[in-house]
DNA sequence: ATGAAAGCGCTAACAA
DNA sequence: TTGTTAGCGCTTTCAT
């Protein structure tokens, strides 16, 4: 393993000076130079397999071309087409991306937050859900650029990306009531997770506008966003409220969770339970029954929070914009109309 | 956003010279330090809230305590529990990963290594899966750390990890003949896919071992390892070789794809057709129905690698191991005795 | 045990 | 259009 060529050995072979090579290889300073020697040192660059050394650029820059990703837990099948859709904003302006999980724990995210932070990261992408949040503190202290995804702005001035969960409450509630149920509970997710706060606001709105009254409507929470806390939850609501005959989960897993709870009983969905998920995650279409669900674009997150913390990077200071993604959506066979109608 | 502190602030804070303080901030030259010094300028970094630049480090040190981690497709529901697990190992080694997608697309393969390359990782992990690989060629001439996952050495010399493939396919027929089938089918990946490659002469020594001539054990090349890419393959095999009554698909992906073909014909898995998929990748549990199929522990996978890796860039020249990890049979719902029996 | 000083490879302000 | 020069922040050898 030979040493990597410098400018300075490009320099020499091309017969110019090491500046003069260094603006031949950028091309924002190639316009400087005359043709020919911008050629010659190219051909020079070339001929030794010269490639920039990061460092040393940085080191002048103060730039890295990098960003942080912090999210979650990239098993959760929410997450690999945002990280996806970020990668194909980055990658035409040559950013590359560091990729952390938190599991929402505070140490774990600290570590990784500061991990990012010394190696000079240009900006953070920032999808983890807490919601009293001490990365954010330490963004907003530092002044660094960042972009959160899918979750809530906590009174701070980050641009955000997410889907519209206000929305995707409404059209779910919206299909079951022209379905005819009018019992209809919500599982929802921990009030520590923005989203979870979000979704059950946008459920109780959902029922009010459609005058069900909330006795009707009954919330259980369930401990977080997943298969196994879904499942408890679904236990408790089905031994409580047997009236029920329609549920809304807080997201995908969640409803995972119900359907496994419902077999567990002998209850057939959507015969004995209608049931609606959240995010249309990739194998919704693949549980049994396939799941009716609120379809969002996760790579389209991905790579609008992309798009924003680049534009930050230009524009530090321009007004942080919120972007509330549209959503739809797509019935499968998790739900019908109720077996008896008390409406 | 003030200038960050450096290791001058720090020192002059602390009342010592740059480079005491440097050497204070270092775990491994602390101990030249009198007590009393190292403790004085812990504090005042603290104070500072001073944090190296790993810019400036690595440009002294030539390491960047970073890894390049490039993967097929983040969306294929192996690669992020293996994501997960290289994470895990590094990160007690101070260690960062970045991740690239390449989808087995040459082009975009390159353009990720260069990244990566530019930015001065100090090895590779290399998960994508093409059986000529330039990037491989690359890393040897370079003469750069990496480590394989889940893929073929391709007569190279590098340290390589991956699940056991032919004792999966065995462990996949062995189960298929013990329940009666005797007219077993592959749904084969591509060619060019190394891991395809393995399972496919897998799968024949499995058959072979159980004296099932060849004229009862068709084989079907699928174009991909895809959900889709199975349907297809599935139609086919369905058409053709109606006498056939289990299949072993290369993956879970082809697996589900295979699923959705019977299901389309109206036949009943596993009572018209026993199917085993490979992998056990998250949801296989939660499909119609529940999939019978090869274990793999794929967080172990990505940890294994990574400390490979990092025993790896302590001894560069060590011999290159390859670890092959255990897997196991999950019988789930997918798989039964054939209806009528052959044999 | 601590200080002095050089230099990693690059860029950019200035000079010519 | 090209060359000169300084310096980004850190580590490390050498001297004290």
């Amino acid at each position: 393993m030979d040493k990597r060529p410098t400018v300075g050995d490009v320099a020499d072979l091309a017969g110019v000076h090491r500046s003069t090579a260094a603006r031949a290889l950028n091309p924002a300073t190639r316009s400087m130079l005359s043709q020919e020697t911008a050629e010659r040192v190219s051909r020079a660059a070339r001929s030794l397999g010269y490639r920039a050394n990061s460092f040393a650029r940085g080191l002048r820059t103060n730039r890295s071309l990098t960003v942080g990703v912090m999210i979650p837990d990239l098993n959760n099948p929410l997450f690999p087409p945002i990280v996806r859709g970020i990668e194909e904003a980055l990658l035409p302006h040559g950013y590359t991306a560091f990729i952390a999980n938190t599991d929402n724990d505070p140490v774990r995210e600290a570590v990784h937050f500061r991990a990012f932070l010394s190696r000079q990261v240009d900006g953070f992408l920032i999808a983890t859900a807490r919601d009293n949040d001490e990365t954010l503190d330490e963004v907003a202290r530092l002044g660094i650029a960042a972009v959160l995804i899918n979750r809530t702005n906590a009174q701070r001035e980050l641009p955000l990306v997410s889907s519209d969960n206000r929305q995707g409450m409404q059209i779910a509630v919206d299909h079951l009531v022209a379905v005819g149920h009018r019992r209809i509970a919500h599982l929802a997710g921990p009030t520590e997770l923005s989203t979870a706060v979000v979704r059950l606001s946008g459920f109780k709105e959902a029922a009010a506008s459609h005058l069900l009254p909330q006795s009707q409507t009954p919330i259980f929470a369930c401990s977080g966003l997943t298969e196994q806390a879904g499942e408890a939850g679904a236990a408790t609501l089905l031994s409580t409220r047997p009236d029920v005959t329609a549920i809304v989960a807080a997201n995908d897993l969640i409803a995972l969770g119900v359907l496994r709870a419902l077999a567990k009983r002998g209850l057939n969905c959507p015969n004995d339970m209608s049931l609606v998920g959240f995010n249309d995650m990739r194998f919704a279409d693949a549980f049994n029954p396939p799941l009716t669900t609120v379809h969002v674009s996760h790579r389209l997150i991905g790579s609008e929070a992309a798009r924003l913390l680049l534009e930050r990077l230009v524009e530090p200071h321009a007004p942080a914009k919120t972007m509330l993604l549209p959503v739809r959506l797509v019935v499968r066979a998790s739900t019908c109309p109720p077996r008896a109608c008390y409406s």
